[in-house]
DNA sequence: CTGTATCCGTGTTGATACTG
DNA sequence: CAGTATCAACACGGATACAG
């Protein structure tokens, strides 16, 4: 006889808290982000999570239609969770969050994430207006998972995929491109491998520009007449 | 000795969980976007909440520079809670959430909601193609508070301020205003007042289209190669 | 009136162990 | 691999009492 604890509230952000509020719910999301994955696999992308919330957590979002559960064809006969569409839509509510976020004064860098999470900072903070005509390819492989960066016409595309064929491939330690790409560090101080065009992998960490940390005041007078 | 539970995660959107996704946090926050409050004014806000979560919240949203508290000057010597610059800039969280969430298969209409939540959910719903060559002031007041909007040369804004003066005043219940914008209810239909310009009132109820509700399924097939 | 502190019943969370 | 069961710790909501 649990009712689950709810805002009563109209508002459509209270919605919004009440469906994915609950603890590790974005986290998961997060994860299914660039695909499907299996109960295991995202164990292994969320440390700290028992298996008895991401049980129930799964359950919760696929009754509010942000995931679904399929078993696999025959041959690998497992299940995987894989996001909705409107699910796969709240991809901006991560954009927008994490771009706040990092401008928190109480952010503190330095703590690991999970390969999901480093691609979608790729996503989120990549600065088009730098991009220019580059025209190439790059590949990522951190584990077992591979991603690949295609920028083209002034856009990019990431994505998971084969890093196999880019025109360089970064290997390694996730937590080490975002040594590069955000805290100034070079390819060759950190845990990562650098295949293909050296020049072109520097030239692709200069287009992620952190925004100014905000300061932790309030301005002169909002008025309230 | 109580060390606050943290996601272990660099993900910038982890951070902002760990200091807007605690149960509260954000409806506070929102209830604060439109102008400070006192305690007592947040609660009254915040149906639900109890006395000493909203204290326990407010202290953890002012040690993470979203608010801050001030004591007035003598006269009313009370004090007041107030968001910072960088606190105000979490309006398009509430913006995306709202835009992302009120197209929710799960989302039933007709729960009651506070009249901050009310214009905040018209600067997200407002549609501002719709405004056209509109030049006019429209007048709410709901209960004690009073807000204003202003349509000028394409654009709106919406914020506190006195209601008398402008061209059309609704009066009254801010739960039946989300009844004829977003409900299809007519104003007689419903416990508000009309005074002024009635074509304006009626005008200005067409400038909110819902967005369609999102299909609870999954597209062919993300690829995951 | 405006908060703050404390107690208590209950539900949620999280760690470990275990089963199909 | 994919969960379930159990149990301890904590967070929440409500009530009450208290301080400026």
């Amino acid at each position: 006889m649990s009712q689950k604890r709810a805002y009563q509230d109209g508002c459509a952000v209270a919605h919004a808290l009440d469906i994915i509020g609950d603890r590790w719910a974005m986290p998961i999301m997060r994860e299914l982000m660039l695909g499907p994955k299996r109960f295991t696999d995202l164990r292994a992308g969320l440390p700290g999570i028992s298996a008895n919330v991401l049980t129930q957590r799964l359950e919760e979002l696929e009754a509010s239609s942000i995931l679904v559960r399929r078993r696999l064809p025959p041959p690998a006969a497992s299940q995987i969770y894989e996001l909705t569409d409107w699910g796969r839509e709240s991809e901006i509510l991560f954009q927008v969050l994490g771009r706040w976020a990092c401008r928190s004064p109480t952010m503190e860098p330095g703590k690991p994430m999970s390969p999901v999470s480093v691609i979608l900072s790729m996503r989120t903070m990549i600065d088009r207006s730098r991009i220019g005509d580059l025209n190439t390819t790059i590949g990522f492989r951190f584990g077992e998972e591979e991603f690949r960066a295609t920028l083209a016409k002034g856009d990019v595309l990431i994505d998971r995929g084969v890093a196999a064929g880019a025109d360089t491939i970064l290997s390694g330690d996730q937590n080490s491109l975002i040594a590069v790409l955000y805290g100034g560090a070079r390819y060759a101080d950190v845990l990562l491998t650098v295949e293909g065009d050296e020049a072109l992998a520097d030239h692709f960490a200069t287009l992620f520009p952190l925004p100014p940390k905000a300061p932790d005041m309030v301005s002169p007078a909002p008025t309230a007449s």
